[in-house]
RNA sequence: GGGCUUAUAGCUCAGACGGUUAGAGCGCGCGCCUGAUAAGCGCGAGGUCCCUGGUUCGAUUCCAGGUAGGCCCA
């Protein structure tokens, strides 16, 4: 027996008690130990930070992984599951700063970095406990109790062996770079921070002229949008190839500009030419400083070229400040131009400055200096100018462009190997592969990993106080052994690493370490290798674990995770980190918009968890859209996917449950072979075990939308059609081989969908397995999340028969659609239905499958005729795509001549002489019947369905006996309804009793009393109807007849 | 400004090696069923396949250029 399935419960409320149930069984855990000898799948987890509460976006990410997971256990492999925790990091810091109040670095030492470090730590588990529910509640098998986290002490020690790798290859170096900096924080960005915040501003725009040595009267006009970079000032840009040229001022003054530029500068007025040259001319041609203090030891403030100077905006003169522009500090080195810094790291104008700006921060200082340069007559022109320009993400700061002394890992020395193992990744979608992630590999540079910052792995390279000697620590062990007193359980965060002073190795001199952090995203770049404190712990484990086998993360980690990963794998191993890389999209709100608590469109998972459950928000995220295509979340899609496929299985199942039980079949007995079981059986099986193969080979290929639309669309051919077309075996029948060939199908086929839908509705495939398998057979495994995953019997395969079906159902519909253009119910039976415009292979398919036409259209005949005219409108259509290549332009011609023509005729005579003589354009074609399409259509007044070229026609003539027959439908119709309204059990039995004044009602329950009396379980008919009987007047097709009803 | 990507019915999405009647679900309308009932079924109406040009006998499909959305980068 099965446990009843009642019809009152929430899927919220029973994933709960499945919950419960995994727990106190620990099916995760044992999912993992059946296959511990089985081949390993190798999953990684990417680590999240918990330092603000989960979103959707995390259960889709999440989900996936679960699903591919849960699918690779199923199909036996073993699949470790840890989970990770990301935890370093600048937006740590600002939450940290930001509930503390601190705004710059000054107040944060103040306030003590120990202090400080602690209250990161506190802050990175704020929401564990959230994402530890959301995880749990969605079904998401990983281990959180094994969780690899960043802070920890293993973790960086890994990460310091990783750095010392590349210290020892040469890939770990010190350099200066202009970066983006933000002056308020103290720290340069990395490049997709700056990517975060780009802003549209309205900077200063002047053009200054810069006065010429040994040419009197002469300027150089220059453009730039940074006026405070000008005292910083030592060099002018050209581009060599370009004609610029010397043009009179008015009052005696010559400025020299690109001559592109004059039109846009001087407008309709333009001045007189003086002078033509080259840019290649100017070179070397030297100016005066434009302020005092601009004499430096090495040469400077003189033309050099530039490739990169365009002459679409300004003047085609590039002001250069080497250090405060990418472009500039290359010139500069190139040249060897001095590198004047003339603002500080906070921001402002260093005090040796002897100007009034001395002191002002740079954008402060902007009016000041264009006033400066108005007063000595140096200024141009000057007006705003509106671009994008970057902002701090974190605290809306304008960024500086500002060479900085930095760190960096030499991805560039390692580029060529990345592009290889780049293309030994499955990259889901494919094009992120040469696409996004690939360009952004071939435009590698170095990367920038130190961070002047608190809350992060410490950069392990110490310098020495006397030598200038680095050296860079690689284990715990060895700063123990180079340090002096480090204490024993040293924590390898700042400020305590920062204490630990070592013996310099050549000059016997003191160390100290440079104080920077590195960027996180190294951090979480060497989760292959750290989280198993490898190689302090676990050196086989690595070699198990690595390359992962399947990554997935949202799409703006290409550059981020996907990336981080790639290089240090390259680094430490020259293999690839991963085999396959799951590309998820963003989610956006319910109006397309992207997501955001500014918009009001965040949507919160745990009203959907606890109402629709998870289970139903996992199906519509799986099947509402590829997961790599942007998708508006919607509240209406989850409960679409409830009722769609969810409420459809559930449906099929309880049906199952309910008649099983009331019937007392023993469904895994007697079950006749499959060979001798009825067409429909055969056909869902067959159906079942192409499905199987789908399935798997979809998953195979990380296809984790087309598997569960295609499960999806099982179900409804299971409901809908298998279902719909047995009921009557499963309840009706007498007991036999038919009817256990019938509950022996759609058991097989239940427990079968179970399984292959678990990896995506773990909850309700629970429910459904332990309740058709566990039931029956202790010895089965005790959750569906155990079992394997289903295997295609292939001998079970028709593809024959699926196609019959499918043309079958095609037929039928058509059937529906004119009888419903005739309003004869389906309940009244008709002689006959004519098919026409079908194949020899199609008559014999509706032959094999007449008995569901009969049923399906209640038809007592079908017949065929070749006589299309009759019936349909008939046209004749070239074959194009045949006809195409042959004749060319002549297929025009020969549509155009069928269209005038007589159908009727034509097909008369290419079905007398077997092929068709057209005229056309002059020219005379010869169709093979092959190269004719003859196509149909609805003609008005006939109860005909036709599509593009067959027809489905119905006979509404009828006679006594079909009446008859009609009537008898209508009184069990009614006499059910009957029982139903007076509240009569399913298997009840009933005395029936009729008064009616029509002959023909009279004669019809006469002719077919064995009929009704059996489907309404009546057994006694009598005269008169006892007091209490249930009694309606009813109207039987027009028909008057008063029934009564009476429980026996 | 550059790269990648998307654009098909009111909504969410399929699809077509280029072939002349482009599909599904939801929603809507009409009807059916009532022994799967927090149901179920059938049918119908909905489309300039984003725009413009090109290639072709034929383009919604291929190519180029736009427009709009998304992400990434400057």
């Amino acid at each position: 027996m099965f446990k009843e399935v009642s019809s009152q419960f929430t899927f919220a409320e029973k994933e709960k008690q499945i919950l419960e149930f995994w727990r106190e069984n620990d099916i995760f855990q044992k999912s993992m130990e059946i296959y511990k000898d089985a081949p390993p799948f190798v999953f990684l987890e990417g680590p999240p930070f918990a330092n603000a509460p989960p979103g959707v976006h995390h259960v889709l990410a999440r989900i996936m992984k679960d699903a591919v997971c849960r699918y690779k256990t199923m199909t036996g492999h073993y699949v470790h599951r840890k989970a990770g925790w990301d935890t370093h990091g600048l937006p740590v810091e600002y939450q940290v700063e930001k509930q503390l109040n601190i705004t710059n670095k000054a107040e944060l030492e103040a306030y003590g970095v120990q202090n400080f470090i602690e209250k990161c730590k506190e802050n990175v588990f704020q929401y564990e406990q959230d994402w530890r529910q959301m995880t749990e509640r969605i079904g998401f098998w990983v281990n959180l109790d094994e969780a690899y986290i960043t802070l920890s002490n293993d973790y960086i020690e890994s990460v310091w062996w990783v750095l010392r790798q590349a210290w020892d290859k040469d890939l770990l170096y010190q350099g200066h770079k202009v970066q983006p900096y933000c002056y308020r924080c103290g720290t340069t960005l990395a490049s997709h921070e700056v990517a975060l915040g780009y802003q549209e501003v309205a900077d200063p725009s002047i053009f200054v002229r810069f006065p010429l040595k040994n040419k009197e009267n002469t300027y150089l006009l220059v453009w730039t949008t940074t006026p405070w970079t000008l005292p910083s000032n030592v060099a002018v840009a050209v581009g060599e190839d370009y004609d610029y040229v010397a043009v009179e001022e008015g009052d005696g003054r010559h400025l020299i500009l690109a001559k592109e530029c004059v039109p846009g500068l001087f407008g309709d007025e333009p001045p007189q030419i003086v002078e033509n040259y080259k840019g290649e001319d100017l070179c070397d041609w030297e100016y005066e400083p434009l302020f005092d203090g601009g004499q430096h030891p090495e040469m400077s403030h003189y033309i050099v070229s530039g490739d990169f100077v365009t002459t679409t905006e300004g003047s085609g003169l590039v002001h250069i400040a080497p250090a405060f522009g990418q472009d500039d500090y290359e010139i500069g080195q190139k040249h060897g131009l001095p590198l004047v810094q003339l603002v500080g790291p906070d921001g402002r104008f260093v005090p040796e400055v002897k100007d009034v700006w001395a002191g002002e921060y740079v954008k402060d200082a902007d009016p000041k200096i264009i006033e400066n340069l108005d007063g000595r007559g140096l200024l141009f022109k000057a007006a705003e100018y509106t671009h994008q320009y970057p902002f701090c993400w974190r605290c809306d700061t304008p960024l500086l462009y500002y060479a900085r002394e930095s760190w960096f890992i030499r991805t560039t020395a390692i580029r060529d190997q990345m592009h290889q193992h780049n293309q030994q990744i499955n990259w889901y979608p494919e094009h992120i592969k040469d696409g996004r992630f690939g360009n952004w590999l071939e435009n590698n540079i170095d990367w920038g990993l130190s961070r002047e910052r608190y809350w992060g792995t410490p950069l392990p390279v110490w310098v020495c106080d006397d030598c200038g000697d680095p050296h860079c620590v690689g284990s715990i062990a060895e700063l123990k052994e180079l340090g002096t007193d480090v204490p024993d359980d040293i924590e390898l965060h700042r400020p305590y690493v920062d204490d630990v002073v070592l013996d310099c190795e050549k000059c016997g001199g003191t160390m100290h370490r440079v104080q920077d952090v590195i960027d996180c995203w190294f951090d979480s770049g060497c989760a292959h290798t750290a989280q198993w404190h490898y190689p302090f712990e676990n050196k086989e484990m690595l070699e198990q674990a690595y390359p992962a086998d399947f990554i997935s993360e949202a799409i703006d980690q290409t550059r981020g995770w996907f990336y981080s990963l790639l290089a240090t794998g390259t680094l430490l191993y020259d293999k690839p980190a991963y085999k396959n890389c799951l590309c998820l999209e963003l989610i956006m709100g319910p109006d397309g918009q992207k997501m955001s608590k500014s918009r009001g469109n965040t949507v919160d998972p745990w009203t959907i968890l606890n109402g629709q459950g998870a289970d139903a928000m996992r199906w519509y995220m799986f099947t509402a859209t590829t997961p790599w295509t942007p998708r508006a979340f919607k509240t209406e899609g989850i409960d679409e996917a409830l009722k769609k496929f969810m409420g459809t299985l559930q449906n099929v199942y309880s049906f199952f449950v309910m008649y099983a039980n009331l019937e007392q079949v023993d469904v895994l007995q007697d079950a006749p072979p499959v060979s001798e079981r009825a067409t429909v059986d055969r056909w869902i099986l067959s159906r079942l075990h192409t499905l199987i193969d789908r399935v798997r080979d979809e998953m195979e290929n990380y296809h984790l939308t087309n598997a569960p639309r295609a499960i999806e669309a099982f179900v409804d051919d299971l409901s809908n059609w298998y279902v719909r077309r047995s009921r009557d075996r499963f309840w009706g029948a007498e007991a036999g081989p038919d009817k256990h060939a019938a509950y022996a199908t759609l058991y097989e086929v239940l427990v079968t969908v179970t399984k292959l839908a678990a990896p995506f509705v773990p909850f309700l495939a629970d429910e459904l397995y332990r309740n058709l398998v566990c039931s029956l057979n202790t010895e089965a495994p005790l959750s569906v999340h155990l079992a394997e995953y289903p295997v295609a019997d292939v001998p079970l395969k028709d593809a024959q028969l699926e196609a019959d079906m499918d043309f079958t159902r095609e037929v039928i519909s058509m059937g529906h659609a004119a009888r419903n253009r005739s309003g004869i119910k389906t309940r009244q039976p008709l002689a006959e239905i004519t098919l026409g415009g079908l194949s020899d292979a199609e008559k014999a398919t509706v032959n094999r499958l007449a008995d569901l036409i009969h049923d399906e259209l209640n038809v007592k005949a079908i017949a065929f005729t070749e006589n299309l005219d009759a019936f349909a409108q008939v046209t004749l259509k070239p074959n194009f795509k045949v006809l195409g290549p042959k004749y060319g332009k002549g297929v025009q011609a020969i549509a155009k001549a069928f269209a005038s023509a007589d159908a009727v005729a034509l097909k008369a005579e290419l079905e007398a002489a077997g092929s068709l003589q057209v005229e056309a354009s002059g020219e005379t074609y010869t169709l093979e019947p092959s190269e004719v399409d003859v196509q149909t259509q609805n003609r008005e007044g006939f109860f005909v369905e036709a599509d593009a070229r067959k027809f489905v026609a119905l006979s509404t003539e009828l006679t006594h006996e079909l009446t008859l027959e009609g009537l008898a439908r209508e009184f069990v119709n009614k006499i059910q309804n009957m029982r139903k309204e007076a509240d009569f059990n399913v298997s009840d039995r009933i005395k029936l009793s009729l008064d009616t004044t029509s002959s023909l009602v009279d004669e019809a329950f006469q002719v077919h009393q064995d009929y009704i009396l059996r489907e309404t379980l009546t057994t006694v008919v009598v005269d008169t109807p006892g007091e209490n009987a249930f009694t309606v007047a009813q109207k039987l097709n027009g028909e008057p007849a008063t029934l009564s009803v009476e429980q026996v």
